[in-house]
DNA sequence: TTGTAAGCGTTATCAG
DNA sequence: CTGATAACGCTTACAA
């Protein structure tokens, strides 16, 4: 063991240990041929004895792999993505690669500079919840080739082999507006970032198709989507005229219907009777709110683990039956919809 | 710019288009003496026309620092956390240091092999929310001399010059069991780790000592901090004979104050009426619950960015006013708590 | 003020 | 099957 800024044992260490060469370390511990089973046991047992460890950066600096996964989040306040982490964490970190986790906080410039540090500490693969139009994700595509896979977000542009693991959007919305039009809402608002800054503009188009086919009147609320910017939209929107303001609203994630239900508070407005809210995600809270909150349930933990098997199998070569996963989100009706107030 | 697999410029690029040597392409990026300032400045602006960028693991061998922070965390499912790792991970990447994150998942041995990852990794320095006695702190510490700070944990032996940023559990106790206590509840429980995976076992030990001092009767509920195992623990509570069960939980956080509610309904328990619960963190969903938590607030976000501020001064050998940084919780009443059952 | 050279710990090439 | 030896990209004496 090392003492205080005493330094770790390497393979040369090792090496003297046994009276043999670096290089027979390195290549026994590295189960590469070339050492006889007898040697490499040897090497084996003394090295752990000695406790040694490879050193990360010099294993990195020679074979220009680090081991290392960089996450790219676009919003770490968002409970949402804990569970992502959580098992895309555990996934990596069972097999040896660590995590390097960042925050974009929305903001496009950046996404893009973490991006760039990223490629310096020679990260292995990106793995994205990009902001908008996913410019980061082509820029390290371009300049390190190495595999990416997006998180919840658009497609790229087909020539570009990016992975992808993500809900269907398009099923989320047509559920979520299904369901309202059911209960007898004409006008319907779906809250969401930006068109440029979105990640997943297919939803406000779902929304926009759906709601004309069902010849119902649907608004769009462009909105920075957190929880500061979020407010003042929804209580201009709120504070509409009774006839024409949205009978209910639609949000792309349960971190936001939150908001929804403290802006309805506000404005003095009761939960379903007044307003109906759908939310998506079904974090775990969401049962417990007042009134729990009709919500499209993600299997959150999963998106995580997926978007890091893709990671693995692309680093080691092997063939992946999908490049681009798509998760189902599932509609729980609870008590925040309800038909619209008369 | 490099094409795909295309290789990152290097100093030695830099160095060539200059027409000068590699040493001083690196004193001049270093902003240290021996070149000259004309020199100084063509270095900067070749190197960032080549969009040159230091190769982390070169650098990390060379000078033994990685510019990288380890995260080690015992529950990535708990929000709480979230908000502590965005506060962090936003004060480090402002400094141009990375973030490792891994969860130990409350178990003490991954706590430990996570940590030696860390080391072999080369990591700077150590964020540690221990599971337990924060063993794997202590070994970090020995092995490496490289400074480490404490999440919401008990001080460790004073010989260790290990820094902390916890909050003040003593005073939460005694606010929480204070408001009970005022209401007239006589049997309270407490919701707790087993003592030795507990990171904070002055709580557990606050409660027991004000409640002998108000003759009130209290029981510690013992169990995994996880939503699976706290779940029976508390049904069993629950179940027990109306004149002898608790009629009020405190929690060490507003996550498990969920299980409590969950359970709770489980038992047809009606919240406060039959049981109050006391949450702590105060996470943003806790005001919207069914009924509104009653909660002791903290400001996650600042754990977060002062234990990155004092392991970022120790890095710098910036000197620090204090190495044992305390934050206050304040008792937020709300709808979860009010008078027992008679 | 500048250049040369050694070396961080590892892997990989090439002789023996 | 094994052992020197040369990189990887960078920092840092030391020499010019």
């Amino acid at each position: 063991m090392a003492g205080p800024g005493g330094n770790a044992p390497t393979q040369h260490d090792v090496a003297r240990a046994l009276g043999i060469s670096v290089s027979a370390v390195s290549l026994a511990l590295n189960d590469r041929s070339g050492v006889s089973e007898d040697l490499r046991a040897r090497v084996r047992q003394t090295a752990a004895d000695l406790g040694y460890r490879p050193n990360t950066s010099a294993v990195a600096l020679r074979t220009r792999r680090s081991r290392t996964i960089g996450l790219l989040i676009r919003n770490l306040s968002n409970p949402f993505f804990l569970d992502v982490i959580e098992g895309f964490e555990t996934v990596c970190a069972g097999s040896g690669y660590a995590l390097i986790t960042a925050s974009s906080h929305y903001d496009l410039r950046r996404e893009t500079e973490l991006m760039r540090t990223f490629i310096a500490r020679g990260v292995d693969a990106l793995a994205l919840a990009p902001v908008g139009g996913s410019r980061a994700a082509g820029e390290w595509h371009r300049t390190t080739g190495r595999p990416t896979v997006l998180l919840n977000a658009a497609r790229l542009g087909r020539a570009l082999p990016v992975m992808r693991t993500h809900v269907d959007g398009v099923a989320a919305v047509e559920q979520a507006v299904g369901h309202l039009a059911d209960l007898g809402h004409r006008r319907l608002a779906l809250l969401s970032a930006p068109r440029r800054r979105s990640p997943d503009p297919e939803r406000a188009d779902t929304f926009l198709r759906v709601v004309a086919e069902r010849r119902l009147s649907g608004r769009i609320l462009e909105t920075e989507l957190t929880a500061a910017a979020a407010g003042p939209t929804l209580d201009a929107e709120l504070a509409r005229p009774r006839r024409s303001r949205a009978t209910a609203v639609i949000t792309n994630s349960d971190h936001l219907a939150h908001v929804v239900y403290a802006a309805a508070a506000g404005q003095g407005l009761r939960i379903p009777d007044d307003l109906s809210v759908v939310g998506h995600d079904d974090l775990p809270t969401s049962a417990l709110l007042a009134p729990p909150l009709t919500t499209l349930a993600v299997d959150r933990r999963t998106i995580g683990v997926t978007a890091a098997g893709l990671l693995l199998d692309a680093l080691a070569d092997r063939p992946t039956a999908t490049r681009d996963v798509s998760l189902p989100a599932t509609l729980l009706v609870r008590g925040s919809t309800a038909p619209p107030p008369r």
